[in-house]
Formats: C-alpha cells, structure tokens, sequence
DNA sequence: GGCGCAAGTGTACTGCCGGTCAAGTAGAAG
DNA sequence: CTTCTACTTGACCGGCAGTACACTTGCGCC
C-alpha cells in the first residue's frame, strides 16, 4: 500500500471534523473514527498522544483554512473596487454567494462546537479560541476603520462592536440555519449585515 | 426530611442544566450529577427513563422561561410606550439592561449547545428545538409587522431575515462573548441589532 | 544490502459510564 | 391502616476511552 506522508492522519482529520461538528466532541467517540478511517486504534495514538491532541490538530487546521478563505475572498473583492467601503461590501457579498452555493450550507464551526464544550478542554485550547476570535475582531475592525477615514459614520455605532457584531452574525447564523435546516438563512443573515453597514457609511 | 413534590427531580434539572450548558450533553455523566444533588443512580432513574427524557425535560423548562421572560419585557416595554417602533426599541432596550446586569453574563443558551450535538438525541427534541427557533421568529416578526404598518420601511429588506436577525445575534453573540469571557457582548449586540432597526424604520 | 525511521498492527488490560433490575423504606394522604 | 410517591441499597452488564508494549512493513539513505 502506497506510504504517502500522513496519509492516515489526514483521513482521521476529515472523518474526526465531520463528525464532531455534527456530535459535539464528547460524543464523537474514538472507535468509531477509527473504524471509518479503517485504522487500529494503536494507529490512532500513534498519531495523537490523547483526544485532545486531537482537537488541537483539529482546531489548527480549520482556523488555517478559514483565515485563508478570508484572504483569498477580501483580495478579490479589492481586485473588483478599491474604495474601502464598496470593497468591503463586494467582500460580504462574495462571502454569502460563496456559502450560498455549498449544497448543503455550511457544516458547521468548530469554534462555536468547541465554545459550548470548554470544560472538557484544556487551557491551551480554550486560548486557541479565543485567539481566533480575536483575529476575526481585528481583521474586520481593520476595514471599518478604513472605511470610516473616508465615509463618517452617520450612526453613533461603537466600531469594534460592529466588528464583532459580523462574528456574531456568522455564528449565531450557523446554528440557527441547522436547528431549521435552511442553509440559506446563513447568507441571507450576511447580507443582512451588509445592509447595517451600508446603512451606517453610505452617504 | 422534607417532602416537597419533586424536590430532588428539580434539583436534578438545575444541576444538569448548568453542567450541560457548560460542557456539552454528552461530557455531562449520570454519576457527576447525582453525586452533585446527592442522589443514587437509583434516583436518577426513577425519575428519567434515560438521558434522552432529560434532555427533553431541560429543554422545556428552559423554553417556558424564556418564553415568559419575552413576554414580561415586552409587556413592560408596550406599557411605556404604546407605538410599535418605540415600544419593539425598548423592549431592545430592556433586554439588553437586564443582561448586562447578569453578574456572570448568560450562561449560555440549550438550543445552541444541542444544536452542535444533535446526532445524539432524538428526532422529538430535534423538533423541540426547531419549535423554540420558530417560536421566537413569530414573535418578533410580528413586532416589526406592526411597525412596518406604520413606519415604512427606508431600506428594502425581508422581515423575515430582519427577525431571524434577532435570534441570530442573541445566539451568535453568546457565544463570542463566553469564548471571549465579555459578557458584556451580548448585551452590546443587542443594541447594534436596536440600531439596525432604528435605521430601517426611523424616518 | 543493511540500518533506521515513519507509520502503522495486534493484543491485552483498566476503569468509567449508561443503563437495568430487584427489593426495601419513610412520610404524607385518604 | 393501606396506598402512593419519592426515593435508597446494592449488585450487575456491556461498551467505550485510554494505556501499554511488543511487533511489522515499506522507504530513503549511506
């Protein structure tokens, strides 16, 4: 059999992610990754030293594709406009018809899932959270406050709530799209938020 | 000792409510909570068929109290003022003062924390959860129906989204505030989403 | 062609946890 | 004085997380 470089580790990544996104961590259970990955469960802790390891790996990897994804759909959007205001907006419209055509909405996140089972992580990972939270804030902030050097504020709104408030939306948004099963409500949500924001800087 | 009705059942109910909220339903064991209440497995039992009734049970205690928590700030809020805009912006208003007095913030909400563990219970309390969702939906679109009777709307937006928005940014921003450890988040979010309506419907 | 390392397998074990079952008890209600 | 509710005592089963450790297999390198 081909011994591609962490071949296995990869493969437990994608069934682990799927499957906690779905059951939450504490009842995603070893074995039955094991099984789907078609590993032993030596295999398995050979690559992890626990199930928390597991969840860091885990955690890294979707914070890393995110922040990719965000790069990648705000450099498009200042490809297509310039000016800090429209791009931005091109930017939320980019990222709601890019979440709009996922066939099945979006799987969910891992920082929300993680959010409502902290105790059972350590600290290190509860930081990890925290950090990419706080990474959203300032990337976000960052074009707010771009856009306010050239477009006043015609609302008294507090920038940095507004810049979680896309967090919030994103999240809140997430789960309120799978307890009903329409995917859309998470884009929809978005461009509602693109709304807010050009309520409060278009002239 | 004491014979209250269901004495200990409530006490179940509170213990696993708070452990639950905090770490997930799977990561709450049996054991922890009746060591907690002082209770045997026995106990437990007696009282819930299985994990999956408690579940449920939680569930619906936490609905009722939301459900008449909204209705009792709503009736304060149209007693001040009778307009639907003005009394839908207190309403916001008073929402928002009462969870930023919460000592520790929200503790969380159940909807969210099954939301990202749904694979593990049945499809009755899938529905529940549906429910609670729509719920809140019908509530509040009913609130900005009303105003948009009277108060046109300046933006071209979807009530629906604009109510959905609501319970969005409640779900959304607590859990960036637990992940954060800022309670005051939610409420702040709140007020952005009061802002948002102001927009829309202010002339 | 032999050596070492990465990536696993095989197997046996501990301990917690969900859940079951049978029998018994203390106090209130009628 | 019986019956009902709300539990207790205690024994038990099966499944899963996690540990431990010896063993194997294929590839790259010298």
């Amino acid at each position: 059999m081909a011994m591609q470089r962490s071949g296995k580790r990869d493969d437990i990544l994608d069934v682990a992610s799927r499957s906690i996104i779905e059951k939450g961590f504490a009842a995603t259970s070893i074995e039955e990754i094991i099984v789907e990955v078609g590993i032993t469960k030596s295999g398995f802790f050979y690559h992890f030293a626990d199930k928390n390891e597991l969840a860091k790996a885990l955690f890294q990897r979707y914070i890393a594709a995110e922040d990719q994804l965000f790069d990648e759909l705000e450099r498009r959007a200042f490809e297509l406009n310039e000016d800090p205001l429209h791009g931005f907006l091109i930017n939320l419209k980019l990222l709601a018809e890019l979440l709009d055509d996922l066939p099945n909405g979006h799987p969910g996140c891992l920082i929300a899932s993680y959010c409502y089972q902290s105790q059972i992580f350590n600290a290190e990972i509860r930081r990890m959270n925290e950090a990419a939270i706080l990474s959203w804030q300032k990337r976000f902030r960052a074009h707010l406050d771009r856009i306010a050097a050239v477009y006043p504020p015609r609302l008294n709104v507090d920038l940095d709530d507004m810049a979680h408030m896309l967090t919030t939306i994103v999240e809140g948004a997430i789960i309120v799209a799978r307890a009903l099963g329409e995917p859309k409500v998470l884009p929809r949500q978005i461009l509602m938020y693109r709304e807010f924001v050009r309520s409060v800087f278009q002239p």
